[in-house]
DNA sequence: ATGCTGAATAATTTATTGATTGTTCATTTT
DNA sequence: AAAATGAACAATCAATAAATTATTCAGCAT
């Protein structure tokens, strides 16, 4: 890593810390030098403008979500469905317990989908590519039957739109949220699976949330 | 109708006109008192309080998207299927046309959730009832096949959480966002219907929007 | 009594000012 | 030359004052 990645880093690690205590509004660009023993107009060697940090720092918060829910897919399963499944559920805790846990975080993504709509577009979008390659593989095993793998994927994660960010829509409890979610799953394994029975032959089981994966120390 | 009812109409009406033109922090006690040739202090006679007559007026207007989804139900049909299936296309335009045409709608209702936060319970509750109904016709001719049928229009309901005043959670098109239901409600159908083939073999026609039903002169 | 008024008051909103902050850039340091 | 500074400037925010508004209620009219 060059010198210049060095203080780039020392930069973003500064403000993480202060975003999370302070958050983003509170947090001043000339804290944020003396935190690094800088100037002011030198952070701006390395961030165009305040926002940009928080926009690097939103950038890798959803790229260590996909990740999460990628270890997820890495777990033995039995098959496709329970991949997604387990997937979706994982969705839902994880951004339930970021809300419950990391406010701050919250506004700071809100404060930068203000600023850039694109960032919101680019992150959904990573995630459907992660229900997109679950499918794949469904269809492939013969598991999944569907017209067409985008088309359900888009479907698929409209459908769950109400278990991300659930805290924006409603004051459920988790268990509540997680209750509805396996009957909203059981209605589209049906639209999903080869042999309507299956939806109901194994039912959606609720995965015990794994708490060596995502949110030790968090809570 | 009684003087006093009469009297409160006029109220309601007054406010109505102000809180769609100006928007309900512009509109003054003392204009709605003007508009009805009386004392600001005599509207207290009819409200306790100025947020009181927005709840009233948006209590109507969700009993009125209601009654739209009801007429929508009196159109001859086919089966339970495309009763389902309209009244969710149904109510993904009439929120949509509310939120394109009067925003101050919108403003009005998150003023009034934001103090009674019951009201949106309610109002969610009011619409699940006629999936609930329908569903429940469904099952009685033998068309739905579920475990629950209270459970499964719960899960019908939240999976379709992002075409209820869309424009909140997107900036797709009206038409993009039809074309997703589509694909939305075909999978839930699978999950529904008693013989899956009858999912794929007859693909959601998109109804087309009948104007003479709802949205006469708003556009 | 009953219905209503409108001035008084408490609460809220708006306008204003002053202070703080984001950003730039001529200058200094390395 | 490259890296960094910090004073200068414009934009934003916070605090306060001023104005407006919601609400009440003692009293007037019917």
């Amino acid at each position: 890593m060059s010198e210049a990645d060095f203080t780039r880093e020392k930069i973003i690690d500064a403000a993480l810390q202060r975003f999370r205590h302070y958050g983003y509004p509170k947090t001043t660009i000339a804290e944020l030098a003396t935190d690094c023993a800088m100037s002011p107009g030198n952070i701006y060697r390395f961030f165009k403008g305040k926002i940009d940090i928080a926009v690097e720092i939103c950038r890798r918060e959803t790229l260590a979500s996909v990740e999460i829910l990628e270890s997820v897919l890495e777990c033995p399963h039995r098959n496709s469905r329970q991949r997604l499944e387990e997937v979706i559920f994982a969705d839902l805790r994880h951004t339930f317990h970021m809300l419950e846990n990391r406010p701050k975080t919250l506004e700071l993504a809100q404060i930068v989908v203000a600023d850039r709509p694109q960032f919101q577009i680019e992150s959904l979008r990573r995630e459907r590519r992660i229900f997109q390659r679950i499918l794949h593989e469904g269809v492939a095993s013969g598991e999944f039957a569907c017209d067409s793998v985008p088309a359900a994927t888009i479907a698929i994660h409209a459908a769950t739109t109400k278990y991300r960010y659930a805290q924006l829509f409603t004051n459920q409890s988790l268990d509540e949220l997680e209750r509805e979610l396996a009957h909203v799953l059981t209605l589209i394994m049906g639209g999903l699976l080869v042999t309507k029975a299956d939806a109901w032959a194994s039912p959606t089981p609720i995965p015990p949330e794994d708490e060596s994966l995502t949110y030790r120390g968090i809570a």
